[in-house]
DNA sequence: GCTTTTTTTTGACAATTGTCAAAGGATTGC
DNA sequence: GCAATCCTTTGACAATTGTCAAAAAAAAGC
């Protein structure tokens, strides 16, 4: 769990029982690229935090495979309206690398919040991030072209963009992955150019 | 602030104290039509609560106006993003019509929070909704087509639609305004047939 | 190393949406 | 009631992106 409080240190600093509860509820799996976190359609029981590896969160739109999220090394794969609202959605959770997770479960995370104070002040501070994050994602989608897009992602996350299939990379930017393909291309000699 | 702890009963019942803390820091205003809740550019200290009225969260991007949010009755405004990360951001909030809102500062809050377990119970609760309505909305963006999130729309919050001018609308779903009229007139044909 | 499969690129064309310009309508303020 | 302003629609055309089909390139499996 090292590297799960090394990050949620960042903002939100717990106390040794508190850790010490945290840590007591969560599993620690070792898991093979392809594996399947989250089947499509079901509940999301589980939040997942990602020490090692690559996830990616997908749904299928009029017979299409769409990217969601992708979560890399100190972030969390979770199907955050199902997690919250205890419903199934049509997102999935699957692996795209060898990873190393660390689960834990939400009744877990429930007793938790309401046990220690300070854990759901870390709960209430990773929801927090997580919309400014989403809220960072819809910005862009919502008035930005394509190509904008496209540049500030390998700005912001180049070692994803590099890890992951451009399939997936074009879905998750709203986009073809023939339309990717041409502002790549226009990309690159535009950056040889110069 | 009966309608305030209405809402909030829904998923997060308070103390009677907890509820004299809150309602202790939470000021009220009766505001008309035009007034500006927060100037773009600024940070964001305060978390609005509409009572009645309407607001709009925009930016302008491109020199272009883009309608970020609409908050109607019984619901929150908020910069989102500047209220969590204390940092300026090019989002403002005014209202579009003569409103009754209820104001709580984000210092008093934190110390709320710091305070009342069971308002930092709130205080999460209130962000995983907003995850939630953000997700739906981001959704709608990521794979629809501009008539799908304008049916979608209607369906779903009729009375903003009609209480907001068109050019509003326009931005919020991410088209042009020439765009939305050109649905609206095709799909009111498309009503009038059946 | 070679075959098979997956991924990426390219081409031709279609559909959607945007841009610019102008004209109607509706609302507001006096 | 009328002028001024704001909002919505329409038209012509351009730009962006999608679709379908196929080839080229890269990666995976044996």
């Amino acid at each position: 769990m090292d590297a799960f409080f090394a990050y949620t240190d960042t903002f939100a600093k717990l106390s040794p029982e508190a850790k010490d509860a945290l840590a007591a509820v969560s599993k620690c799996r070792q898991l093979p690229k392809g594996e399947i976190l989250l089947r499509p359609g079901a509940v999301c029981h589980y939040i997942y935090f990602i020490e090692k590896g690559l996830s990616r969160t997908y749904y299928i739109k009029d017979g299409k495979d769409v990217t969601d999220w992708l979560s890399a090394e100190n972030s969390f794969a979770v199907s955050i309206v199902s997690f919250i609202s205890r419903q199934p959605d049509i997102r999935g959770i699957e692996l795209l690398e060898d990873s190393i997770v660390w689960a834990i479960s939400y009744q877990d995370l429930e007793k938790l919040y309401a046990q220690y104070h300070e854990i759901e002040h870390l709960g209430r501070m990773l929801v927090s991030m997580g919309i400014v994050q989403l809220q960072h994602r819809f910005d862009e989608l919502h008035f930005a072209t394509a190509q904008q897009r496209y540049e500030t992602l390998i700005t912001a996350h180049p070692n994803v963009v590099n890890r992951v299939p451009l399939v997936l990379i074009a879905s998750y930017l709203g986009i073809t992955q023939e339309t990717l393909s041409r502002i790549r291309s226009a990309h690159s000699t535009a950056t040889k150019r110069k």
